[in-house]
RNA sequence: GGAGAGAUGGCAGAGUGGUCGAUUGCGACGGUCUUGAAAACCGUUAAGGUGAAAGCCUUCAGGGGUUCGAAUCCCCUUCUCUCCUCCA
């Protein structure tokens, strides 16, 4: 959601912006539904006050005991009910047409992000280690040699774009997540949650999801959503809220399983684990005051870095231009990380600034100074990373010679052991 | 799932039809005092909308109703707590 007042007094400025995304937002209707319902919410307000007037004056009439003052003041508000009645459903539904328009205005780019409207358009920033080389096996064989993941019990008891993890596939899910929670929180201090996987239209509503993009998740219920990303159910546990100064920056780290149709991404990448419909990530979120919210996307950016590096992992980081951002954001970075097995890089985790778009809709404020009134906080997140493709650069990275997989020093104490065995042959 | 109780400002907690947007306490902020701090005392302190401004409007979980007038009365929904039932 956009600020009002910027899309009243620049309304070109709204427009260029949406247009660097590809997106035609419509203002015209905006303002055009904005006028009327300033004028007409200013007229029903002045009849409401002139109504409340002598609601109050039949109140002092009657406490001086003027019963006849009372009854005479008691029939001038007849007709003003009227009037408020047959104004009030008018101010509503403009109202309610403002409010939906409003919600399906893409957040607009920073200055610092590149035009641009596809993704041969984003711009390298920077690359971290350097491309393997030599032969290198797809994940989804060595997964299979290694008895780690089972592609046919996913398909059997779920259907396509599900997987059981078996072994150390299993082992291996479990000490990435906390390998990766741990550093976060030890590391890089933000705060561990653990919320809900599935939230109400109104969290979904508050980061972006709903209502544009409700074909790209699952419902469970009426009113009950499988999270897409625990950016979701994070971002609303501020909801309402007005924070303290010194209470900034808030930053949660939190791991849930993440669930996704894919609705538009039919037929890529069906092979091995890389595009799933069920999936688990860490996801970083940040609440900043907003003049520092660009120094926050840089180290939210290096936050997520450092598990790539911890890891040894070669990865390369993109700026994304405007085009390829998606709608909620203002600038956002990729991290790509390197896969030998596909030759190809994977994204791995997208950090994005959304400045006041996502505070807006969640209502989440912070006093900038003590006494002084609330503004919008910026929200910015950032996955920390997603678990399938982070196992596929590490194990088509890692494989040995005789087909075991070395595990990175600092994922031992989590995996148990420095290696995963090729399984002796029955 | 059944029965009961409740939802009020950053928090706690009064208020059961008429200057109540709301007593009070805590917290926070400003001041007096103090070398400084604490204590004590005095004062300030909800949010949103509209308007050039003065002002006006809205909000006591959410929605509807009664009334000239609702935090207060009635109906519905949601959530919380207690007891029962059930369950990992």
């Amino acid at each position: 959601m956009l600020d009002r007042k910027l899309i009243r007094e620049n309304p070109d400025f709204v427009k260029a912006g949406a247009l660097r995304k590809g997106i035609e937002a419509p203002v015209d209707e905006f303002l055009r539904i904005d006028s009327e319902w300033r004028a007409a919410i200013h007229d029903l307000e002045q009849k409401k006050a002139e109504s409340n007037k002598i609601s109050k004056s039949i109140g002092q009439l009657m406490g001086q005991g003027d019963q006849a003052g009372a009854e005479a003041a008691k029939a001038q508000t007849g007709e003003l009910k009227e009037a408020i009645k047959a104004l009030e459903p008018r101010v509503k539904d403009l109202e309610q047409q403002l409010e939906k328009l409003e919600l399906t205005f893409p957040n607009l780019p920073h200055e610092s992000t590149p035009d641009g409207l596809t993704p041969d358009e984003n711009v390298e920033v920077r690359a971290w280690g350097s491309q393997p080389t030599g032969d290198y096996k797809p994940h989804y064989d060595i997964a299979e040699e290694l008895q780690m993941i089972d592609f046919a019990a996913g398909a059997k008891i779920s259907g396509s774009g599900f997987v059981v993890y078996t072994g150390y596939g299993a082992k291996l899910v479990r000490a990435l997540t906390n390998f990766m929670l741990d550093f976060q929180v030890d590391e890089n201090h933000y705060s561990e949650v653990y919320p809900p996987a599935l939230v109400s239209s109104e969290s979904l509503t508050g980061t972006g999801n709903l209502p544009k993009f409700a074909d790209d998740l699952y419902r469970a219920d009426e009113d009950l959503w499988l999270v897409p990303t625990a950016e979701v159910p994070v971002t609303n546990l501020l909801r309402d809220e007005i924070l303290e100064p010194w209470q900034l920056p808030v930053k949660f780290a939190a791991y849930t399983p993440c669930f996704r149709k894919e609705a538009g991404a039919a037929g890529r990448d069906t092979r091995g684990i890389l595009r799933m419909h069920q999936f688990d990530k860490v996801e970083l979120v940040k609440f900043v005051r907003p003049e520092e919210s660009y120094d926050h996307l840089e180290e939210l950016v290096t936050n997520a870095e450092s598990i790539l590096q911890a890891l040894g992992l070669h990865y390369r980081v993109l700026l994304l231009c405007a085009g390829d951002m998606g709608d909620k954001g203002c600038k956002c970075y990729d991290l790509e990380v390197w896969a030998p097995g596909e030759q190809r890089y994977l994204e791995v985790s997208s950090c994005t600034n959304f400045e006041a778009f996502q505070a807006r809709r969640t209502n989440i404020r912070f006093r900038p100074e003590p006494g002084a009134p609330p503004e919008f906080v910026h929200i910015l997140n950032g996955s920390g990373l997603a678990v399938p493709r982070l196992m596929v650069a590490l194990l088509e990275t890692y494989r040995q010679a005789d087909g075991s997989i070395a595990i990175p020093e600092p994922l031992q104490r989590y995996m148990g052991t420095d290696v995963i065995p090729v399984p002796p042959t029955a």
